[in-house]
DNA sequence: TTGTAAGCGTTATCAA
DNA sequence: TTGATAACGCTTACAA
């Protein structure tokens, strides 16, 4: 690996010349730049980056720290996190801490195992000197796993600030169940069943507050009977649809696709059809939705929207003078309905 | 941030000597030890990663690039290819070229635009210094992008190298094919139709192998007629499949699930039930495949395993002595068959 | 316009 | 057992 050291040599020039050259410093002279700009092509001189951010102490560099990269939820934040930080000239390093492969779903309430494994990573990213944080979690809910004295700008995409010190970026999700209930209403459906996700979820609360108000404004009443709560996955919504089917209802609104396959999957098997017997709309618009016959109404996250706005509070905030970042800053991002066959007008 | 000298300045000591205890050499004695770690503890203090590495020349670092981090492949290669490295003691980087992100799928046979996106990668990787690399192809192909004076140690991983300079880590396709085949004439069905991917494609030539030879092993030849070129979505499928239906076969192998998905809505439209009528199967085993009706009989990629592989190859060569990493090394690792609802005895 | 010297935070070498 | 010194590759005052 070739060094300034050695290109000052070849040129006999020296290696703050070498320097300033490549930086683009004004005061030196044009055929020693052109001689020395020859050299460094022909070397395919690279500068040692690790010397670079050691002497300069600042590096242009974000930190993208992921629960887990393999969560269906993460990949498409951070792909768009990481677009807009390039465009601005930002590099990127992320950190993955693999908390599901890990322990599978057994870290929710477990602040102490995730804090453990975030340690050596905060540390690293202190020693490295990055110049901001993206952390995206990997299902929304209270974050509070950063040092006291954590100094570094941060913005949390997909989680919450639990001590309103650090910005979030989230999904609206009180819109989003406030869309479906509307949605719902306008296709004539009034009595509708909800399967919920768990019942502490932040997702659960706010889709059923926004569900609730659709209600509201409609002056129908909410009939705690027809909420069910599960647990986000297929074998929920399978075991929770019975009872909903003898109610009275016209359409179930599940609080995610999973949990509406799980409907379908109890009402195949009872020889019912969605979309004609009975309306389903899902939440979340994964890949299944489209596949499930009939395709599923659903509201789509906008996952990308929330990696890019992520990286945009960072950025913009490090370009800022003063270098405050505002706290408590909660930032939400509506879904996006996919309207497909699964809801009848009745 | 707090530094080696400032906790020798603390303890009254020299920085080397607290750079020895903190490195763990030996003839230190053991109250001065003692008392530096304790300083160290509650400093909190982290040793700059940056300076550590210019120092020391190494850095046990190992880059993983990947084309598109938001490729339904990509993640959970990279996940347990991370894996292994935290296991082993090796730290990474992902280095994200995003080439869907820019150019959707018109990149894939202008090698010279990827090299445009991963030269400065790569110099990047050079200046950090990295021990190793692997790179993660967003879909199997020949890769040839590195320089010829390429020096840093690198595994492929669900692509080829063309000048057989790198191993390699791929899916098995022709038993994968085969193994289709096989469980197909299991079933009793003689006559198979198929809908590949695109004709020059590694996946669709390898698979096709393994399907002939497990044809030819039960002495049965393979009908042109009864094979369609698709373009790997749900839509090749649906067109294909009319052309395949009106033949006299009774099942068809589709060479992933999306086409897969395009041959049911094509039935569904018709009347027809995959499982009844007819028998499909397909191949990679995404989300979607357990959410058709009925679910579908796929092979599973083995994504996980290819990461895991790939690391360990890469890791193992890091450890030889002579660090003469063996070229041409194609390691076909073996999907694993699911067997569901949509393949029908005859 | 160019060069010298110092320093970023470590660690390795060698002397005390 | 400990410490002074140099070096990793780069940038930046400041001097020439």
């Amino acid at each position: 690996m070739i060094t300034v050291k050695e290109i000052a040599q070849i040129c006999n020039v020296s290696a703050s010349t070498v320097s300033n050259i490549l930086n683009g410093k004004p005061n030196v002279g044009e055929d020693t730049r052109r001689r020395v700009l020859e050299v460094v092509a022909q070397t395919g001189y690279q500068p040692n980056y690790f010397a670079q951010s050691m002497r300069k102490q600042s590096n242009r560099m974000i930190s993208i720290v992921v629960e887990d990269l393999d969560e269906f939820s993460t990949a498409p934040i951070v792909e768009s996190a990481m677009a807009y930080c390039d465009d601005m000239g930002y590099r990127t390093i992320l950190m993955n801490l693999r908390l599901y492969d890990k322990w599978k779903a057994t870290w929710y309430d477990d602040d102490e195992k995730v804090k453990q494994v975030l340690k050596p990573a905060i540390q690293e990213l202190q020693s490295i000197r990055v110049d901001g944080l993206i952390y995206i979690a990997g299902h929304c809910r209270y974050i509070d796993y950063f040092p006291e004295d954590f100094k570094v700008p941060t913005v949390l995409a997909y989680g919450l600030s639990k001590d309103a010190k650090y910005p979030s970026v989230v999904i609206d999700d009180e819109k989003g169940g406030y869309d479906i209930g509307k949605y719902l209403l306008s296709m004539g459906h009034k009595a509708i069943g909800v399967i919920a996700g768990a019942d502490d979820n932040l997702h659960t609360q706010a889709r059923l507050n926004g569900f609730k108000r659709a209600l509201a404004e409609a002056e129908l009443p909410f009939d705690k009977d027809n909420l069910r709560y599960g647990e986000w996955n297929r074998e929920s919504g399978y075991r929770e649809a019975p009872y909903l089917l003898e109610k009275d209802i016209t359409a179930i609104f599940c609080m995610n696709d999973s949990m509406a396959a799980g409907v379908y999957d109890f009402m195949y098997e009872r020889g019912m059809a969605v979309g004609e017997d009975f309306s389903v709309v899902g939440y979340d618009n994964k890949d299944l939705s489209d596949y499930l016959r009939p395709r599923l109404t659903t509201n789509e996250l906008p996952l990308k929207k929330i990696g890019r706005e992520a990286a945009e509070i960072l950025l913009g905030f490090l370009g800022e003078e003063d270098r405050q970042l505002q706290g408590n800053d909660v930032i939400k991002i509506p879904c996006e309905m996919i309207y497909r066959e699964s809801v009848l007008k009745v």
